[in-house]
RNA sequence: GGGCCCGUGGUCUAGUGGUUAUGACGUCCGCCUCACACGCGGGAGGUCCCCGGUUCGAAUCCGGGCGGGCCCA
């Protein structure tokens, strides 16, 4: 059966011939080979410089960070090929909680029990063997960052300007320590940031429990957390509650403990939740906080640093939090003390990386007083370019509410050690400068002397700090890194500011707030011109990719299947400032799209190989095209210039596909060999591939290497320039359009009537013909003699009106619509002197049919922008 | 609870005061036209979430509602 088909479908079966593994496999080697992507400091170009985000160096490509990379490249390639020295490093982010809980798991250890400097080495190496990975995963996305301006955030090198850049802030008298209730990670046993909070929902107990008031009578609590009823220190009440109207001031005697507390008043209680009465306790939330400040509360420790409770807790003393609020409900529950237990949901704040609840612990911490730089960060923020514009708002408002400083301090392993040492008496020293700029490497104060033999104030001596630094310290100075602040003055002031951060906007509060105040600080400039922030991608569900969900993609397999052009066409296609479902289809369509161009790339070098010369005067549709081309040209350029390559790719394919392979090609094969069809095929689509060379980098290489390389002599078609407008002929723009239309129109005409067509007159267009001619292989003239005339020429009886009417008699009535001349009949009825035996016919008993009669013929005329179209 | 973003043919999506609302996928019809059948030509398919308002005119601007997402409480 098989054979039968292929009998009677003779089509001719082509296997793919456009390989993608192997081509984008092979310029990858090439472009790698021939070090195509290196910045040179010397250059005379302008700089374009891209403060990349470093990867973090723990684990798997995220089909986020494919689609981000992917855009960050896209505007590397193109600032290049616009005539910029792009400085686009690769680097990686290696500092930090995340690599050391993976190594933990990795061996099976814990950290507190390990010693610090072989936990460290064990840190580096897990990461060091992620990033010859994340480098391999790079190079088969196509990226074309520079390997010779490398960075990883954990190198002596960097850790000793994230030193330095934080001595400078020391100096100004920005960074102090304080004892004050932190976000605390009990499982990772150190201070984490508000901004490494995660939400989780969660199901817990609103327990209602009585306690008694001084003088007679009881008021009813509700709290979520009755492990600490032994830090209670204060029950509010809303004061128009009018439940508690009479025990507002006097005081209730603590459940268990026994302690006596105030009733108060506060406009801050919600009547409506629990009983309306609230026990203030230190700390059970940032809530808490806020009370104790406004009625002056001691800060009462009742957990520790393990998540466990203290000696304060009594009997529960030692038991971790969970366990003891088990225990003392059992406990109230035998004296009848609580009343009720109702299910509720709450959001718990848990640490973003091991998702234990955080609590709050009252402990000695570094800070950065961020609350008084916060209207420099906004007006720095004001002069940096946002694209979109609307996620500045993001950092406006994330400034609004910012309450406390920035704890910077950590108390782990794996980070840069916060250069300082104090003595018994609470002084605290840096290094100075200029001592640490002249090592090659940072200074850690658990190994390292003090940099003053005993304390310069009270001569006590000097002990180096254990802790470490929040890893953002460490990125948020990845600007002054990049431009060689504090080690190459020279360059510093040619690269700074950068020309753009990229980002995702997630981290609008952490990164992007921390770098314009850090560089800002340290530089009293903006760290960057341009930000630019990218969004999230989500499954092909719409739904944030979860495991769980059984909706994660993997771009590496995605990549494997249909290449990574056809994947950086789906990221190319990602509305900015959008967060964009994974879409299969747009990775088909790109699929699709490659084989378009590169199937292009053989007509056009077929046409093209034997050499051409630039022709004296262009052919008409020529002009039209090369006009169309260069309009394309300026938008896709003006688009790209601000960011819009979603725009741009759509702008570009459809030309690529629908105007010039659909139109132009089709009505310029049939003459091939002319000199002026030869030029404009070369200018129009060597354009083409130049514009889609960022997007997708193989398939304009291999095009470029097989068909144009020869003429233009660039080694690389990503090292060419970008694509000038050529011709701006607004007559052949708007005429050759509606010779384009012309010819579609009579296609459409030719498909709907399965019909051929001999002859064509065409009225209203006089340039052009030639190719209408070419498309159709008839016969085309210009200008209409005459009018064509309009004429009946079949009369079809209306059985409708016939039938009712007249009965039996309808029969011969019809047969005589039918077999008179329907021309001579149809004018007797306009004339109301058409009957038959004595029956009067009228205009409603026929159906007429009209024609066009040109030169005695029968025509079809059709209207095509202004134009008119005869067709014989 | 607050801020931001979104709601467009069956599905996904572009657009953003003014003729017949973009494209892709799917679907239907025709075609092996010598770059491409992973293609070409054509067709069907839309109350542009709902309700008000501004306007000569609103899918687009404003207000309110409903639904979804993100960030933050």
């Amino acid at each position: 059966m098989p054979y039968l088909l292929i009998f009677l479908y003779p089509r001719t079966f082509h296997p793919t011939m456009y390989d993608f593994k192997k081509s984008e496999a092979r310029w990858q080697d090439y472009w790698e080979k021939e070090k195509l992507y290196h910045f040179n400091f010397n250059t005379d170009k302008p700089i374009y410089s891209i403060d990349v985000p470093p990867r973090y160096a723990s684990g798997k490509l995220h089909i986020g960070h494919a689609v981000h990379y992917s855009h960050i490249d896209m505007i590397a390639r193109y600032k290049r090929m616009r005539g910029y020295e792009v400085f686009f490093p690769l680097c990686f982010d290696v500092n930090g909680m995340p690599i050391e809980v993976n190594v933990e798991k990795k061996y099976g250890i814990r950290m507190r029990d390990t010693p610090r400097q072989e936990f460290i080495k064990l840190c580096e190496e897990f990461a060091n063997a992620n990033i010859a990975e994340m480098t391999r995963q790079y190079k088969i996305l196509g990226e074309s960052m520079d390997p010779t301006i490398y960075y990883q955030t954990d190198a002596p090198y960097y850790r000793k300007i994230t030193q330095l850049s934080f001595i400078k802030m020391f100096e100004k008298g920005l960074v102090y320590k304080a004892k004050h209730p932190v976000n605390w990670c009990p499982r990772c046993g150190t201070a984490i940031a508000d901004a490494e909070i995660e939400y989780r929902k969660r199901k817990t107990y609103l327990n209602y429990i009585p306690f008694k008031v001084e003088g007679g009578g009881e008021i009813v609590i509700a709290t979520t957390r009755p492990e600490l009823l032994c830090t209670c220190q204060l029950i509010a009440v809303h004061p128009e509650d009018e439940r508690y109207r009479d025990l507002v001031g006097k005081y209730a005697i603590v459940p268990i403990y026994g302690q006596k507390v105030k009733i108060v008043a506060d406009e801050k209680v919600d009547k409506d939740f629990g009983t309306g009465a609230v026990m203030i306790c230190s700390v059970g939330d940032k809530d808490d906080l806020e009370w104790i400040y406004k009625y002056n509360l001691q800060f009462l420790d009742g957990i520790d640093e393990e998540g466990k409770m203290t000696e304060r807790a009594g009997k529960y003393a030692g038991m971790p939090v969970e366990e003891a609020r088990k225990a003392i409900i059992e406990d109230l529950k035998k004296e009848g003390l609580v009343l009720k237990q109702e299910e509720i949901e709450q959001n718990v704040g848990v640490c973003w990386r091991c998702h234990t609840p955080i609590e709050f612990v009252n402990k000695e911490q570094w800070f950065i007083k961020i609350r008084d730089l916060k209207e420099e960060v906004r007006k720095t923020a004001e002069e940096i370019k946002w694209i979109p514009e609307f996620m500045k708002k993001r950092l406006d408002d994330w400034i609004d509410s910012l309450e406390w400083d920035w704890v910077v301090s950590r108390q782990r392993y794996f980070a840069t050690p916060i250069p300082i040492w104090e003595c018994e008496n609470g002084h605290a020293f840096v290094p100075k400068f200029e001592d640490l700029q002249k090592m090659d490497r940072h200074v850690d104060p658990t190994v390292d002397p003090p940099p003053y033999e005993k304390c310069p104030i009270c001569g006590a001596p000097l002990h180096g700090t254990e802790d470490v630094f929040d890893t953002w310290v460490d990125s948020s100075i990845s600007p002054l890194y990049n431009t060689f602040w504090a080690r190459d003055e020279e360059r510093f002031r040619k690269l700074y500011p950068m020309s753009l951060r990229p980002q995702s906007h997630d981290i609008i509060r952490t990164w992007a707030f921390y770098t314009i105040l850090r560089c800002k600080s340290v530089t009293g400039e903006k760290p960057w011109n341009d930000i630019f922030v990218d969004s999230f991608i989500l499954g092909p569900d719409g739904r944030p990719m979860h495991t769980s969900w059984g909706n994660v993609v993997d771009p590496l397999e995605i990549i494997d299947e249909y290449g990574a052009d056809a994947f950086r066409y789906f990221a190319a296609n990602c509305t900015i400032g959008e967060d964009t479902p994974f879409r299969y289809k747009d990775v088909k369509r790109g699929r699709k799209l490659v084989i378009k161009l590169y199937n292009l790339g053989r007509f056009v070098k077929n046409a093209i190989s034997g050499g051409f010369e630039k022709p004296g005067e262009l052919k008409f549709m020529d002009r039209w095209i090369l006009s169309r081309y260069s309009e394309t040209v300026r938008e896709v350029t003006s688009l790209m210039e601000e960011y819009r390559y979603d725009r741009a790719i759509k702008i570009l394919e459809n030309f690529t596909w629908h105007v010039f392979a659909d139109h132009y090609v089709e009505m310029v094969k049939h003459r091939l060999s002319d000199e002026s069809t030869k030029y404009t095929l070369y200018e129009v689509f060597l354009g083409i591939v130049k514009m889609f060379a960022p997007f997708m980098p193989h398939i304009t290489e291999e095009i470029y290497q097989d068909v144009f390389r020869e003429f233009v002599g660039e080694k690389s078609i990503h090292i060419s320039s970008w694509p000038e407008p050529v011709l701006n002929d607004e007559t052949a723009a708007k005429e050759g359009e509606v010779v384009k239309e012309i010819i579609a129109e009579i296609r459409r005409w030719k498909n709907e009537n399965r019909r051929e067509v001999s002859e064509i007159i065409v009225d209203g267009v006089t340039k052009g013909i030639v190719d209408i001619e070419g498309t159709f292989k008839a016969r085309v003239t210009a200008g209409i003699e005459g009018e064509a005339e309009e004429k009946v020429v079949e009369l079809k009886p209306n059985f409708g009106v016939i039938g009712p009417k007249f009965r039996e008699r309808a029969k011969e009535i019809i047969s005589y619509i039918k077999s008179a001349n329907p021309e001579e009949l149809w004018e007797k009825i306009q004339r109301g002197e058409a009957e038959v035996n004595g029956v009067k016919i009228t205009e409603d008993m026929v159906i007429p049919k009209k024609a066009k009669i040109y030169r005695g013929k029968e025509a079809e005329v059709l209207h095509v922008s202004g134009a008119t179209v005869i067709l014989l």
